[in-house]
DNA sequence: TTTGGACCTGGCTCC
DNA sequence: CTCTTCAGGTCCAAT
């Protein structure tokens, strides 16, 4: 199939930093400068130039979405109607440190995940790294997502549903896949989803107000307020949210003197540090942490 | 309300 | 090659 393109330059959108710094585990680089992966029950090949996104899929006609045209789902996982230049400049001039330190790290952009996928993929990432994160989810996705076939000898499976998840053989198993303690987290909060709300729950947290939604997410067993925020920001639409982990809590202890003597991130500090964020950087805070975490976590 | 430990695993550094 | 430490936290028990 051949390759179809949208108008996209490379300051709006660094395909590569974007798909691999940590949001979603599932993107793998197949060849230089591509990307193949799974978004809405479809395998994707993404490439890009300067100024345009190329994208081809494995199946011609979406079942699962068939009310979406591909290039819908593509500007909607990108959220390009979101102009990330204009954002760079309000974050630069609103606040120095970002302007000398992150501001040319261009085309850092939040996606727009499948809330499922990301709730569950963030439950593995407690007290663990990226590059084992990533093969966890995948071996998740082998185990109890369904095949959605092979693309140049690599088989790609959907994300389980929560249903599949919810079973009681599934704590055993992911054990044996090496997940250690998450296991019990991942199958409980996906029991606890199922027997209280439904497989569509998640979604409708979308309408939720922040507070809402997430305080609804951290009665999920191994849900805690990092990564409570970090479903909220990443597939619930709340822009302003900053996830405060190791790293962001490094930083504030720079700026933000009055919090140096707390030892630990205790829920109050918790608040202290994101709200401080996110007032100095807007309605589109966490996107601005994002930019300044991928360079703190490469070190560039 | 706050604090310190334990918790699975595997990649990493340093012997 | 073995050992220690640690990685984008969370839960639990004891203050």
């Amino acid at each position: 199939m051949a390759w179809r393109k949208i108008a996209c330059s490379k300051t709006e959108l660094d395909l590569g930093v974007t798909l691999i710094c940590g949001q979603s585990f599932r993107w793998k680089e197949t060849a230089p400068g591509e990307w193949t992966g799974v978004l809405k029950n479809l395998v994707w090949n993404l490439k890009q130039s300067d100024d345009l996104l190329f994208y081809k899929t494995l199946e011609e006609s979406p079942a699962a979405s068939s009310d979406l045209t591909q290039e819908d789902i593509l500007k909607d996982y990108f959220q390009l109607h979101v102009n990330l230049s204009k954002l760079y400049e309000q974050w630069s001039s609103d606040d120095p440190n970002f302007k000398s330190k992150a501001s040319s790290f261009r085309g850092v952009r939040i996606l727009r995940q499948d809330p499922v996928e990301n709730l569950f993929s963030f439950i593995c990432s407690s007290n663990n790294n990226i590059s084992r994160i990533s093969g966890m989810v995948e071996r998740m996705c082998e185990e109890f997502g369904t095949s959605l076939g092979e693309y140049e000898g690599l088989h790609h499976y959907s994300f389980p549903s929560i249903e599949s998840l919810a079973k009681g053989s599934v704590e055993q198993k992911l054990r044996k896949l090496g997940f250690g303690y998450r296991a019990k987290y991942i199958n409980q909060s996906a029991r606890f989803i199922m027997e209280n709300h439904s497989e569509h729950w998640l979604h409708n947290l979308r309408k939720l107000p922040y507070n809402e939604a997430k305080s609804e997410l951290m009665k999920l067993c191994g849900v805690g307020a990092k990564v409570a925020d970090c479903v909220c920001l990443m597939s619930l639409d709340k822009n302003d949210v900053v996830p405060v982990d190791t790293h962001v809590w490094q930083i504030a202890q720079k700026y933000l003197p009055s919090l140096r003597s707390s030892k630990t991130i205790t829920p109050q500090v918790y608040n202290a540090v994101g709200n401080h964020f996110r007032e100095l950087w807007g309605e589109y805070a966490g996107w601005a942490h994002s930019v300044s975490l991928h360079r703190i976590v490469y070190n560039f």
